[in-house]
DNA sequence: CACTTTCGTAAGTATGCGCTAACATATGCG
DNA sequence: CGCATATGTTAGCGCATACTTACGAAAGTG
């Protein structure tokens, strides 16, 4: 599931799509037609990103509606905070303070 | 680059390879040894982990010890991050607005 | 029902990628 | 230097994947 959504944000059309309905709900055609691929394209990355559960879709007549899941972002940014949350964390937070203070006063 | 590092840690072995590596330091060949795949494998990968500067590397006589770069991950969260921060960000003044409205009448 | 609109699905293609085997490079030691 | 150790690099193979074209399914309209 954690491996389907980093496969999923792997891919830069991906990316692209779930920036164009981050904050809005789209149709399907209406995405695809910001892009220059084709519509059968856009519809198997939505199809991708679906299953991965970074977008949510609703039927309305014969639209689907797609808008990015804030919440299946949050589970992938919980799983990176694991990879330093451990000792390293504070080491590496005092070698950039230090890197700062440095690069500020010369 | 920011590409790199999404591209770079949506491979499964690479991120086996970084849970490896995130707390200790340790040579090419001990990481290898630690995987049922070919040592040139690894090679490739850590290559590809290092040019996605989510690892670091030092030479010590004929070895190369490698290590994970909290900092290359920081990078990936704030980009996580900007996914959901926008279509967070109502909701959040929202909030403070409430909050603050309390504050005032409360 | 026929017809349109909106969209997903299937088949085929081209490119990318992870892997192995073989070779190349570099450092240390005698 | 010659040799061993540790590692990177290259060529080729098999499989995954992003794309296109063609077709199919579902809902609305007459």
């Amino acid at each position: 599931m954690l491996d389907e959504a980093l496969r999923a944000i792997a891919e830069p059309r991906r990316r692209d799509i779930l920036r164009l309905i981050r904050n809005t709900e789209l149709p399907a055609g209406e995405i695809a037609s910001q892009f220059d691929v084709t519509r059968p394209a856009i519809s198997q990355h939505l199809k991708i990103l679906v299953e991965a559960e970074l977008v949510a879709v609703r039927r309305q007549g014969t639209r689907r509606l797609y808008r990015a899941r804030p919440e299946g972002l949050a589970e992938l940014r919980s799983y990176l905070e694991g990879f330093w949350h451990d000792s390293l964390l504070k080491l590496a937070e005092a070698a950039e303070e230090e890197e700062r203070i440095i690069r500020e006063h010369g």
